[in-house]
DNA sequence: CTAAAAAATGTTAGTAACTAACATTGATCT
DNA sequence: AGATCAATGTTAGTTACTAACATTTTTTAG
């Protein structure tokens, strides 16, 4: 292993496995920090909140590129559509273990499912804000972005629940073919 | 004034005022039950969390139910829009203003739009567990119940951002409509 | 190589949302 | 009136998080 560990990624890494192990309610913030070796105020410098190690959000930015690169023409409900699923084909079936960890471990829990959705938000607004952008009226945007990422998360709990199954992106691909032909 | 309130409803009044007033975050679970005339461990009797005086969800049946009614030949997508626009004219325009109050300040705190998304979660799983309990496969039935919650989800936002303007069932409407045809 | 500056971490003390255990009051029923 | 039961109060915790300041470690400059 030459590989350092920073200490975030510890704190993730020791977090997850924690999480895992006893459940998100019965790990403190403070086993933790010290399962990584450091104090609890070296873990909020790092992290805002207890969710945030498991909840966390990279690809706001491309999905939002990939919808704006839609053509015009199309409805917004389909921009969206396409738009993901682009992302989704983008970034393939790499997904690291860490990833995967967070992604179960946060399904599956509600607090930590809350916090997912309201990330979700933050993207949906984004991507809102991409559709109004190129002429969209905002209420149709707001629909069919929470209509779009509405099914995604769907496909998001399914695989979390069997992730031995179809991958992620082929999820994503069926889901988003329920919403309509393409 | 012959309405005498009970103790829950005076702390939700006092609550929802307060937040109103000073913003969620800037109200403590102390001054809410200080407010009302009673300490704070009568507040956690009545409500299980501070969030849950503004976040609270009793249609859950009658949208199961709504749902449910709907022909079984029809797509897991139609049956679920159908569903949602009955239970919505069922319930008409008639929201009082503390749920317009909890509507407002909801969706404009992250927490506590993260913690209507969860409420909303409940609602889904009940509508798949409809769907699928009437034959539809359980992957379609999340995606399309997804779908049309987080469109539902964008229409309440809307509305809460301008109550003086189209009333939420017209909204809902508008909104379930763009999901595609009837 | 060393001293100063900067970045990361530790310590301590505090706030606020809860929870548990037990005491107390108030209404109700016989 | 006395017993009973529900609603409330008191007190003392735990845990997530914040603020202020001390300390160490690392980087950089001379």
């Amino acid at each position: 292993m030459s590989t350092t560990q920073t200490t975030p990624e510890r704190l993730q890494q020791v977090a997850l496995d924690l999480f895992e192990e006893r459940g998100y309610d019965n790990v403190t913030v403070e086993q933790i920090a010290t399962g990584a070796g450091v104090s609890h105020m070296t873990f909020f410098r790092h992290f805002p909140t207890k969710e945030s190690v498991v909840v966390s959000d990279p690809y706001d930015p491309m999905i939002a590129h990939a919808v704006s690169a839609q053509p015009t023409d199309l409805s917004a409900l389909q921009r969206v559509r396409r738009g993901l699923l682009e992302a989704s084909a983008a970034m393939g079936d790499g997904i690291d273990a860490a990833t995967r960890a967070r992604i179960r471990i946060g399904v599956s829990h509600p607090r930590l499912r809350a916090a997912m959705w309201e990330n979700n938000h933050e993207t949906g607004r984004l991507l809102v804000s991409v559709l109004t952008g190129s002429g969209v009226p905002g209420f149709e945007a707001r629909v069919a972005v929470g209509a779009c990422l509405g099914s995604l998360m769907a496909a998001l709990a399914d695989w979390a629940e069997d992730e031995a199954g179809e991958s992620l992106g082929r999820r994503i691909e069926r889901a988003l073919e329920i919403l309509g032909p393409a």
